[in-house]
RNA sequence: UCAGAUGGCCGGGUGACCGCGGGCUUUGCAAGAAGUUCGAGGAAAGUCCGGGCUCCACGGAAAAACGGUGCCGGUUAACGGCCGGCGGGGGCAACCCCAGGGAUAGCGCCACAGAAAUGACACCGCCUACCGGCCCGGUCUUCUCCGGAAGAUUGGCCGCGGCAAGGUUGAAAUGGUGCGGUAAGAGCGCACCGCGUUCCUGGCAACAGGAACGGCUAGGCAAGCCCCACCGGGAGCAAGACCAAAUAGGGACGGCACGUGAUGUUUUUCGCAUCGUCGUCCGGGUCGGUCGCGUGAGGUGUGGGGUAACUCACAUCCCAGAGGAAUGGUCACCACUUGCGCAAGCAAGUACAGAACCCGGCUUACAGGCCAUCUGACGCU
RNA sequence: UGGGGCGUCGCCAAGUGGUAAGGCACUGGAUUUUGAUUCCAGCAUUCGAAGGUUCGAUCCCUUCCGCCCCAG
């Protein structure tokens, strides 16, 4: 599971599906295919001024680091890029919450993304 | 006990499970794996000052301009920081606050009000001692045609003149109070206070105390321009150093083509130079990588010097370091706060805030707690 | 990292030591049968915040807060 680093990876996973649950917003898109390297699970955390100040935002990271560390090898495809976008409400949802809107918000996405293939 | 003042310290603890980053060791061709160890702060923040370090510029440097600092002494690598002292202000006190040089170097400003806002002159006003004029009132004397006239004296008014005491203002009015003095007044004189100059004493100095003299001529603002003294070359780790891909281009040498053409040499002719391709080597340099980068004006302890800031000696310790960025997530118990509750307990919450080249300060934010010293009031002995 | 600028009524803004102009908007009134236009009147109490200098501060100084811009 690699780490997303660049701005144009994000800018991507932005104009790809989002998803709003709860207390977090994800974004996901398909990897480019012209990646030398093996189909991989990518993820990237976003937190922005917005959260608060920079323990807040640092918080914010580290909570929902850790919600995807226990989720997205269970639930992830290969071969997609994946960005969680913490929230004003991230830092203060009780961690179970979270992960119950990490799963649902993945679920929806993959339903979204299989009727695209479908129609595609 | 209550109310305060100052200085310093801490700023959640323990355990379990799952994880993250750096170093070291072992293993492995490598990717990696295992073990072990370390892993945010008092402000890491704001970026307001000062340095280290690195590069650039330069004749050691100095000056102008610009910017900064501003009582005195000390401390320091340096500072606009800190410590001690002085002066001024506040508080019953402990103690706190102060950009606190120069206003006879010059320029500027001082609205409204007020006579006047800096040449103290004009104005209102006070005075009539001196000089002059007018008026008639009173008194006296003389003359008289009994209407009055002249003179003297006293009084009033005006001018010349004297004065800066007083003049509803204002933030501020050219020393203040008292006595004397005078026509009225005035530092005109005297006493005390304030101011200035000189001298003496104490102190390294700022300054303090005292004496004599000056008579007062010096209004405020320099966080207005300015003057004086002192300080500052510029940029910043994206500094800078090294390694170095593909592609394109540059240079040197050699081989092959050497002829038509093109360009340049102001124009024409002649002449000259350049423009091709292949190979080898060299240098610059982009993406990228490595270093800079954690032994330091370092921490802790003891002892010495100093009122203190600080400093010296000895012992001891190694204590984060990055790649867009690790230092976390969850649970249990304890501690604290708030709410509900008679209670047991239940629920919610736990300050401000996240290193990025480093260090010394300053400023700002901060739930709550601890320690020491001191002051005032009350009570007890 | 370094540098520069701004903050004044709900909005746009002038004023830069002496009690804050103007326009739009808003409110009330007049004109009109009604509305628009026009006219009259009103509308700043913390000039982003705190402290200081000054007799007096939106203005000068210091420190904070917020925003914008420039260079790398």
């Amino acid at each position: 599971m690699d780490r997303l680093k660049k701005r144009a990876d994000f800018l991507r996973a932005a104009r790809g599906i989002r998803r709003v649950e709860g207390a977090i917003t994800l974004e996901t898109c398909a990897t480019p295919p012209d990646e030398t390297a093996p189909q991989k699970l990518r993820i990237g955390f976003t937190a922005s001024k917005k959260i608060g100040n920079a323990v807040a935002r640092n918080r914010a990271k580290r909570r929902l680091r850790a919600a995807a560390h226990e989720l997205l090898p269970l639930l992830g495809r290969q071969g997609h890029d994946y960005v969680l976008v913490a929230r004003g409400t991230t830092v203060a949802r009780p961690f179970a919450a979270l992960l119950s809107d990490i799963t649902s918000a993945l679920r929806s996405a993959h339903r979204k993304l299989d009727a695209k293939a479908g129609e595609g």
